[in-house]
RNA sequence: GGUCCCAUCGUCUAGUGGCCUAGGACGCUGGCCUCUCACGCCGGAAACACGGGUUCGAGUCCCGUUGGGAUCACCA
């Protein structure tokens, strides 16, 4: 029998869950959930400067966001620093481990001299091979790295890479304060918590021959590895707030469903043929790092658009009225207390999710149907409102009254009986009314519309837009 | 600079030596549909970075060049 896979996702809480973490955390909830295994949330904190609390949470709302559920944790790693001081103790305590005496200052000018001469920046091991403590100050402890032979990385997208020894330094694996750092704790945790497989971005690619050092020192077996490609920016430079937004839940703010951010992610590096839409089922049979590409690739705000549009699109409109709710409270819409028809809402939306975008383009649309007035767009007034109008919409508004079965078949008759009288296309009066109804010139069938406004939001607009002529 | 990784349309990618006259998707673009805007449908432009090998045959394997990225902290 084979053992279970364990994957975990280590953020370091010092930002909000980005659009680089969102897709290893997808990537290992993918491969946990693909061979039922166990995901682990795991918050790499030990930095006390730059870690908070908030962005804890932040990274835990992001991921709940997007469903990435974790089946272990969040474990923090300050809650583990007595486990950490037990395996320093004894990596010093086997010589394989040793106190650093050099002060900041000292290496900081050693790197730049080393810097200037083009050499490798490296620590040159001077507290390497001491005897004696130093008087009066505080060490660090760092880690003896072979300084003969290679390091092989077997990684399940590189393949094999390997590094000479002599490349790697004596890192340092614990603080003057005496807190361990992350190479030590990071390789102390994935054995501590099982881990099988290390999912991560490529930029720990480097980093992996010194914890592979780590896990022989300390006499355990290594995990297997799987360096994801990064994502970059349309410059080619890492992702940042240039690029516009890289916090996931700035995607939901401007109205992306976690689903299409998801799948959108998954193509990113992913692929499955030619196939582009993917349930979350689909994702989790036929994920596996075969198909995982080895290059970065480049965020595409457009493609993410488009994505977002087909999710809208295929979504039921009862849920799509339950996630836009906050949106309309949001923009003011719909006020504090007031009691939304969802029944009703769902058919508006029908009419209008195959041309949203966003949920804030659902929002912007469906403010129309639910204010009590429209402002009118200036331009469309000029153009339709008019002289030329306004005696179909006043024989249409007065038809619309005088119809008692307000159905769309009868609408429609009335429509084409004032543009026969008139000889004109039915765009002639359709424009007119849509603004007249809408304030723009752009929204779904006229009919449709008319049908969610019902009879008496219809007839009112068409009064106010004939007054307004 | 040292080390490591990478390289197919603008972008995401298919391609695992002959199925490639290089396929799909986003975007761009011409048209159709039509009461507007969308959706949808049909069509178009658009790529194997370069140079050497290996092979009967190379986008696919090897080497080099070029280009890009990552990393080299008492950050993770």
């Amino acid at each position: 029998m084979s053992e279970e896979i364990r994957v975990r996702f280590a953020p370091s809480p010092t930002g909000f869950l980005h659009i680089g973490g969102a897709r290893t955390a997808l990537f290992n909830w993918l491969y946990a959930r693909h061979n039922s295994g166990k995901f682990v949330l795991r918050i790499e904190d030990t930095d006390k400067e730059r870690s908070t609390d908030e962005y804890i949470d932040a990274i835990i709302e992001g991921m709940k966001w997007l469903d990435l559920d974790a089946d272990e944790g969040p474990f923090r790693q300050t809650d583990r620093f007595d486990i950490y001081k037990g395996y320093i103790d004894k990596l010093v305590a086997e010589g394989k481990a040793y106190y650093c005496y050099c002060s900041p200052e000292e290496l900081d000018a050693k790197r730049k001299e080393a810097m200037k001469q083009g050499k490798a920046l490296k620590y040159d091991g001077k507290c390497r091979d001491l005897d004696k403590p130093v008087e009066g100050v505080k060490p660090v402890v760092r880690f003896r790295m072979p300084h003969e032979g290679q390091t092989t990385v077997e990684d399940l997208i590189k393949g094999n890479v390997s590094f000479d020894n002599e490349q790697l330094d004596d890192l340092i694996i614990a603080r003057s304060d005496g807190t361990p750092t992350y190479n030590l704790t990071v390789v102390v945790d994935d054995v501590d918590m099982k881990i099988t497989h290390v999912i991560r971005g490529d930029d720990h690619l480097n980093n992996t021959p010194r914890q592979t050092q780590i896990y022989e020192a300390l006499g355990y077996k290594v995990p297997k590895f799987a360096h994801l490609p990064m994502i970059l920016g349309a410059d080619k430079a890492r992702l940042s707030k240039r690029h516009g937004a890289t916090s996931v839940m700035a995607y939901y703010e401007m109205g992306y469903l976690p689903d299409a951010l998801i799948n959108y992610l998954v193509r990113l590096g992913w692929s499955y043929g030619d196939q582009e839409v993917f349930t979350k089922d689909e994702l989790v049979e036929y994920f596996s790092f075969e198909n995982v590409g080895k290059a970065a690739s480049i965020f595409n705000p457009e493609k993410l658009l488009w994505l977002n549009a087909q999710y809208i699109m295929n979504s039921s409109s009862e849920k799509l009225g339950e996630l836009v709710m906050p949106f309309l409270v949001k923009d003011g819409t719909v006020k504090e207390g007031q009691e939304i028809d969802m029944a009703w809402l769902a058919k508006a939306i029908d009419t209008l999710k195959e041309r949203s975008k966003t949920l804030l383009e659902l929002a912007e649309s469906l403010r129309y149907y639910i204010s009590e007035d429209v402002e009118f767009d200036e331009k469309a007034k000029a153009k339709f409102l008019n002289d030329n109008s306004r005696d179909m919409l006043v024989e249409l508004k007065d038809g619309l009254t005088a119809i008692s079965d307000f159905t769309t078949e009868e609408i429609e008759k009335l429509f084409n009986s004032i543009i026969e009288k008139h000889e004109v296309k039915l765009g002639k009066l359709a424009q007119p009314v849509r603004v007249a109804l809408t304030g723009g010139t752009q929204s779904p069938g006229i009919f449709e519309v008319i049908d969610v406004l019902g009879k008496e939001k219809t007839v009112n607009r068409l009064e106010r837009a004939i007054q307004s002529i």
